[in-house]
DNA sequence: AACGAAACCTGCGCGC
DNA sequence: TGCGCGCAGGTTTCGT
């Protein structure tokens, strides 16, 4: 479930029931979720304190005590509250057991990952070494995505690489195209100024308008901690291959840029 | 060095 | 009904 918006929206939720309580055993079904050290996380994690829930692009990033206890749901990772004394249900692969309530990772294709990172060392260790900027950092202008941007590469691929702005997934790159009207298959050196400054600020209105709606709940995906998002609601090309668009009637195409479906309006977004 | 493809996994919907 | 294929909100690793 995861671009920025439903991570954040997650990150909400969970921090109003987590906040302050403390990590009492941790139960690891499936292995390949944790990326740090395995029986270092183990170790190192017990009576650990949540003390915060922040957000870095789509990483969860839950302050302990002593460290950063960081997660990423990758593509269908989710997490739910639940009673300890509940049965553990298929797809449920870490379990954090708290004072009074069970904090549980699940996640159907075992995708997402979970570091354990020293507090000093948040963007010097992996994962977040290399997160480009999020999309409210006011240094996310013109110049700066001049220079990320002076490449060969699709415009497409390049809104997904999380190096440049962090957040941004296959959904909201699409939602974001569409409305900057411009082709997915453009080049990232061949876009001008106003592209750019389209970009910057149809980026941080689309994600901002997800937010506020709870993000997007698409397909059979049960939503995380109960919650699902609206946005599905509003989303202009994404998913509606063979629809009218909504601004010109044409009819909205799929194709497939660097391995992902991609949806557009060939005549509001021409190359 | 840089690119696309494959890999990591499971489940669903489709056509035959 | 069953099988095989393609597809899925993502990222890392492997080959050319």
């Amino acid at each position: 479930m995861p671009e920025l918006p439903e991570v954040e929206t997650v990150r909400k939720t969970l921090k109003k029931q987590i906040i302050g309580k403390k990590i009492l055993k941790v139960d690891i079904l499936y292995n390949g979720i944790i990326a740090s050290n395995l029986n270092d996380f183990k170790k190192k994690i017990i009576n650990q304190e949540f003390i915060d829930i922040k957000r870095i692009g789509k990483y969860l990033i839950f302050e302990l005590n002593n460290y950063y206890l960081v997660s990423h749901l990758r593509m269908e990772g989710k997490f739910f509250i639940k009673n300890i004394d509940d049965d553990v249900v298929k797809h449920e692969h870490v379990i954090f057991t708290l004072s009074d309530v069970s904090l549980r990772y699940h996640d159907t294709r075992k995708f997402g990952k979970m570091y354990l990172v020293d507090k000093d060392k948040l963007f010097i260790d992996t994962p977040l070494i290399n997160i480009g900027k999020d999309p409210w950092d006011k240094s996310l202008n013109i110049d700066y995505l001049k220079e990320k941007f002076n490449s060969s590469k699709h415009i497409k691929t390049l809104l997904l690489d999380q190096s440049i702005i962090s957040g941004i997934g296959n959904i909201y790159a699409d939602e974001i195209l569409f409305k900057s009207k411009i082709n997915p298959l453009r080049l990232g050196k061949d876009l001008n100024d106003i592209d750019l400054l389209n970009i910057i600020s149809n980026t941080k209105d689309i994600l901002e308008r997800s937010i506020e709606h709870g993000g997007t709940t698409i397909r059979s995906y049960t939503s995380s901690l109960g919650v699902i998002g609206h946005f599905q609601d509003y989303l202009m090309v994404h998913q509606r291959e063979g629809m009218e668009c909504m601004m010109c009637h044409n009819i909205i195409k799929k194709i497939k840029v660097n391995g992902r479906g991609t949806y557009y309006c060939p005549n509001c977004q021409v190359k």
